[in-house]
DNA sequence: GATACAATGACGCGGCGTTAAGGTAG
DNA sequence: CCTACCTTAACGCCGCGTCATTGTAT
């Protein structure tokens, strides 16, 4: 079961250029090439996406995700717990402008 | 009181370059040259980049900011509240990332 | 021969950081 | 003359979107 890249694209939901971009800087390679050029994968690159686009979805960056998808799972664990509390920061600081937009929205319409 | 690049820089906490750029997408211009073409900058622009710097906090976006800072206070309270909408969504949205981490450490440490 | 796919290449976006090369103030 | 400042120009980063051009499959 090779897949081309429209047909990989339309399984994972990303586009044709996302696809040939992590190619291209080697986060998801085709399991080959076709004669012709064209890039073929299978279900072990259809798998590998699925992972990289958890870790997206999650924040991760695409340098980050390369490494940790290459470790253990003990190292993930230890990723995924520093990402937490980059996202607990973020978590706080949102809060906090919340509070600031709404102290500024009654300052501009008590004057 | 005129600034130069660096000192207004100094007083915002901003670097030479970003001023450089707010000045080149029209953000914030100048009060005046000098003959040398140096950047002169007074008060009125101090008080203008603090204004850009707050709106910049919020997580706007620089363009939304000039168009923003144009505005009436009565405008400016309606994009308050539509970006305060933004960041309940980024909240939630975290929110349900960390649980999924969370869920996925769990995962991960069991097997 | 039309149509739908494939490839590579390159520019654009946002918001600057970072050299680089050269003029000016004191 | 040195040093610290100023200028403009231009590439780099990230993660692709969006053409443009050309080749291939059916």
């Amino acid at each position: 079961m090779a897949y081309t890249v429209k047909k990989l694209a339309g399984m994972s939901g990303v586009s044709v250029r996302t696809l040939h971009f992590y190619d291209e800087v080697g986060l998801l390679k085709p399991a080959y090439h076709g004669a012709n050029g064209y890039r073929f994968y299978e279900e072990a690159q259809l798998l590998m996406l699925q992972q990289i686009l958890f870790y997206r979805e999650l924040g991760f960056e695409l340098k980050q995700i390369k490494k940790v998808l290459s470790r253990r799972d003990f190292d993930k664990v230890a990723a995924l717990e520093s990402h937490r509390k980059v996202l607990r920061r973020n978590l706080a600081h949102t809060r906090n402008l919340i509070v600031t937009i709404d102290k500024t929205i009654e300052h501009l319409k008590g004057t």
